[in-house]
DNA sequence: ATATTTTTTTAGTTTTGTCTAAATTATTAT
DNA sequence: ATAATAATTTAGACAAAACTAAAAAAATAT
């Protein structure tokens, strides 16, 4: 498979988790930033490979092979997404781009030593979960600190959106992977929120508390 | 730079160390595994950008630039070998195809923290030495076995040739890196050796011989 | 010194992945 | 139901990097 080829299927793969439906061509070419017309050209080829379903028009849905190849991508960006925080001291909102590159070497018993190496994972420095050799992906109960009542409380396990300011305001904020995270008030004017992380209170806008995945504590 | 002109660009290199005047059209095809005719286009290229000398019919040098753009290639290839091998438990006989990509990942960053994460190595599993951040290469004074007189002994530090096949023999006979060497008889009729390796004694052809660097001790 | 061989370059194709512009199909609005 | 709009596909072009075949230059041999 070449670098091209990954990236469309990876962006298909990504896609198709939010919709339960095929995926259209526009989608993938806004994601990818392409043009609707190499978008048509490259899927034809997948599905020529059978890596995905396409009917002209109808969008295109992963099959199988498809989605295991999809998984094994995203396995190895995240694994590396890993060593480069865990070992090498990146910061979470430096490895986006460089793991980009490292997902496309080509060697299954690198990344499977990588795994080893690392201690398993299950999750990258952002909260998304790594899928295993076998694609299979441990599944972490979350909801977005958007939607939680007043009085919540939570641990953050994830980000929705992983660009780099958004990871810098959390930075700033000191709200890191599990941090614990009380709703103290909600302003029903903007849905604001009040809230408490490492015993000081703060105010984040709607649109933090919608990018913030938490998980439900006592 | 592009995935091609790196690869271009690292064979020029390697010819450049063994021959002082210009590398040849056909000695760089015969290393890439490629035709003349490819080779011609690429230099033109390269020498557009100012990495080579190129003239016509007069083979190519490379400039101060193309000659660091190199050795930055080389010192990437070298640290992930160092990786794959100290970190990851790969065999020095299964590390080359992998670094032959991991070369080309493309971040300054990521190369520096790798180089600290490991030490700061100045040679790779092979014996070959590791350009610092600057280009700078420490050498090690070593000559081939084969140039030894009976009664010598070394250590070894490295191999010439790194093909599978010869380093999979020296894992045989237990031979490394550090392995200290006696030549105790040579065969005048082939120039085999006698040595002496870890207590044992064994016998190893010229050809071998040939492949092993070695360092004068007392 | 000239003829032969080898090396290198040029010219013209091919493949991969991209694009623009135009045509076609699907969707939405009236 | 038809018109307008949006989405998708087709057709044709282009750049990068490779190739084959043929031409040109350099090196070698007689």
């Amino acid at each position: 498979m070449t670098y091209s080829e990954e990236n469309y299927l990876k962006a298909i793969y990504h896609l198709s988790l939010s919709q339960k439906q095929g995926v259209s061509t526009n989608a993938i070419a806004a994601l990818i930033e392409s043009k609707a017309s190499s978008v048509t050209d490259m899927i034809k080829k997948l599905a020529e490979k059978e890596l995905i379903i396409y009917q002209k028009y109808q969008g295109v849905m992963l099959t199988d092979k498809g989605l295991m190849a999809a998984k094994m991508i995203v396995r190895k960006h995240r694994l590396w997404e890993v060593f480069l925080v865990e070992k090498l001291d990146f910061a979470w909102d430096e490895v986006h781009d460089v793991a980009e590159e490292l997902e496309h070497i080509k060697s299954e018993k690198l990344i499977n030593k990588l795994d080893a190496f690392l201690g398993f994972p299950t999750e990258d420095p952002h909260g998304d979960p790594i899928p295993d050799k076998n694609g299979n992906i441990v599944k972490v109960e979350k909801q977005l600190l958007s939607e939680f009542e007043i009085g919540q409380t939570g641990i953050c396990v994830g980000v929705k959106d992983s660009s780099s300011s958004f990871l810098q305001y959390l930075d700033k904020q000191q709200i890191a992977l599990g941090s614990k995270i009380k709703v103290v008030a909600k302003e029903s004017f903007d849905m604001s929120l009040t809230i408490e992380v490492n015993g000081k209170s703060m105010i984040i806008s709607n649109k933090i508390a919608g990018n913030l995945f938490v998980k439900t504590v006592s």
